[in-house]
DNA sequence: CGCGTTTCTCAGGGAATTCACAGACTTGCG
DNA sequence: CGCAAGTCTGTGAATTCCCTGAGAAACGCG
């Protein structure tokens, strides 16, 4: 696979021969495989979905996808049973799991031995889209060019071990904090709304106030621009951005 | 899609192929869905609007706009059934959300996930406006040529990053001003009333007096004409309007 | 279980923004 | 020249928006 810059200025991965990257979304929940559909098609992805076990092996026959976002909690068919004949369609195909937090989390261990990845219900659509392009970058087809490490001025951030860092200083980030400087670095020079900074960091479920968007933006602050000329901004009445410090 | 410039001078998206782009507005409040039609038509754009959920898919089919623009408060289905209806309708069409401001942090969770977008109601068409062309221009079909930034002289407006310069030197404008700029640069070299001003550029349930445009203009001088080659014009009687200095 | 960390609510304070009002000024015209 | 209509802008009050400290609750890890 290799990188292209959309028109929004955003990289997305493609295939090696050009053509959109495909991903099969299995979930019973039909507001949850909207909700994924949606995102994963904003990535720049073609998007195919399926309610049950049945369509799931059904799909990945024809649809032929390279990544799989697989609900363990299935209507119809074990889990466990799904993944074996998804496997037997797709031998090489990375799958990312979604599981209860509850669940016996040894179990999917165990699965994800191969490389596969799995997140918590409820998660964030952050999360979920950060994962599968690690697995589709990841996984033998994908072009090993494609960076995992964003960089916005001397700001840098890497997907794969986690870490942030400053002009050189490393940065210790919280779970949230680091999701939400993701987003915005992936979004850089853009006014990113408080909803839309919500709706894409915080998980689906979440119900409180609106301000912790303003809470986490000053607990970054504190930690990124502390000292120095700062990279996020507020535009009032709007939202917020994070630029390059031309100073 | 590719952008023309009409013979007025305004530039309009248009599709790739030439045709107009399509938009379907839903609303139960006639007066709303009349306004909005109007203004989306004076676009340049082709029309469609539904006064609930059932019409609302059912134009979607025949129609097939190229965005939506939904109330979430409809008669006769709950706004999340019907989004649920046009995606699978529309699978790619971005959707324009309107919704009452005391909703917003009810549930708007999702609903930009996908690179929707929302505004509240009472909203300004301006707003509404600038937000389905981002919409429009984000979306796969757009075309890459088509600028978020606005240029008249030497005075520029960005449109994601919320910024505005002048001859190099950055200027700083509330919400306000920036969208009042945004219409005049949007239509330069043209007067525009101060009826047409207040219609465009504040909400439709704005009460106060006429003159909040004539302080508004007087702001926007202070911070873009200030010591140099005025930009920004009064046609006593008639309006204002902006275009380059030729000093 | 216990402790440190992280997430989030709440509320106060401060600053920016919006807007009304009123008086000064400008322009066109008789 | 003087008037009237139209426009400009200083002042100030009300409001909205944003930031952040303090502390409660939830979490994670040994």
């Amino acid at each position: 696979m290799t990188t292209t810059t959309s028109p929004q200025g955003r990289t997305e991965l493609l295939r090696p021969d050009g053509s959109p990257v495909r991903v099969l979304v299995v979930d019973d929940e039909q507001s949850i495989t909207e909700l994924l559909s949606m995102a994963l098609r904003y990535e720049g992805w073609r998007i195919r979905s399926a309610g049950d076990g049945q369509g799931a092996v059904r799909a990945a026959r024809e649809f032929r996808p390279d990544a799989v976002v697989l609900d363990m909690m299935l209507p119809d068919m074990d889990g466990l049973a799904v993944l074996g004949r998804l496997r037997r369609e797709l031998p090489d195909v990375p799958v990312l799991f979604l599981t209860a937090k509850d669940a016996v989390e040894d179990r999917i261990a165990g699965l994800t031995a191969g490389g596969d990845d799995y997140v918590t219900k409820p998660f964030s659509l952050e999360e979920v889209v950060a994962r599968l392009r690690g697995l589709i970058r990841r996984s033998g087809a994908a072009d090993r060019r494609s960076e995992p490490v964003l960089v916005v001025g001397d700001l840098t951030l890497d997907e794969d071990c986690h870490e942030v860092a400053r002009g050189g200083d490393h940065i210790h980030l919280t779970a949230t904090e680091f999701e939400l400087l993701r987003f915005l670095m992936r979004n850089p020079r853009r006014v990113l709304s408080k909803a839309q900074i919500l709706d894409r960091v915080w998980s689906y479920d979440f119900g409180g106030q609106a301000n912790v968007v303003e809470l986490y933006i000053s607990y970054l602050r504190r930690k990124i621009d502390a000292g120095r000329e700062p990279m996020i901004h507020t535009r009032r009445g709007a939202g917020y951005l994070i630029k390059p410090a031309v100073s």
